[in-house]
DNA sequence: TTTACAAATGCAACTAAGTTGCATTAGTAT
DNA sequence: ATACTAATGCAACTTAGTTGCATTTGTAAA
């Protein structure tokens, strides 16, 4: 299992790999989309763990500080993350948040020229994106 | 002043025109960038309206079902909201959500090639998309 | 293996954003 | 001027996320 090395890291680095933190690695790491909180804490029950709350939101912070996962900006109220990996984007159901990757080379060399471009034309630091398509899924037809 | 034939056409279909649905069309009329509850609640006591909190939202639900406004999914808590005109995309601040519009020509022609290869590989219909660049402001370096 | 430090946790109380039900008010067509 | 019903106000509620503080528990070093 790949998240053995990961904890190894933390560790490392004087960060407790407690069962909260593993659970939860664990969770997002099988994880085929983006995951809110809600679903996160359902996991972590199916898997015998009743943490608080804080707890979830306190990892995820330490998650995302270390670059372990990302927040995807889906919209709606929740905040959805998933594991980092290589870049790419979603396809996700108005209805239901049901998500599917999306990746188009030719969209991705665009978005660096159109990124340099800004950096080039406003003083602002750091740029990045958000891109999401939204669509209603089968199942939602209805 | 172009809110009077919306407010005409609102009026012709059942709907009426109030002080409360004036100001708020106005409002998002005059803004320059998306726009929180919050910030349209300021906007409209500055303007001598006190509405009630649940008037705004019903406003808003009621202009998006209309198609004058469009929800911009900009990353964080609150919704923002803009009057809808011509397809654009912004540069939002990561730390005070100052936006400013981007748009590219090339960017778009490349969109609706992804969406309809999209329309034609999944069984997801009416497939648009949100695309937001975030960087960090020149006020908010420091 | 014990100890001690600080990271992690639990809990309760809180905040912010948005929602709902229901009684009342007020545009608008007649 | 009247009546119909859209719009409003209000209070109570929900949901997602946050904070402070006391307690627990990994982990490295003795």
């Amino acid at each position: 299992m790949k998240t053995q090395s990961i904890f190894k890291h933390w560790s490392k680095n004087g960060f407790r790999v407690t069962p909260a933190r593993k659970a939860i690695a664990d969770i997002f790491f099988h994880a085929s989309k983006p995951l809110p909180v809600s679903e996160i804490t359902i996991a972590l029950n199916a898997k015998g763990f009743t943490p608080n709350k804080t707890t979830i939101y306190r990892e995820i912070v330490f998650m995302l500080e270390q670059g372990f996962v990302n927040e995807v900006n889906i919209a709606g109220r929740k905040k959805f993350y998933e594991i980092k990996k290589h870049h790419h984007h979603h396809l996700i159901c108005r209805e239901c948040k049901v998500t599917r990757e999306v990746r188009f080379d030719e969209m991705e060399l665009l978005m660096d020229k159109v990124q340099s471009d800004l950096r080039s034309n406003t003083s602002f630091y750091d740029i990045r994106h958000s891109l999401e398509f939204y669509g209603v899924c089968p199942n939602c037809i209805s």
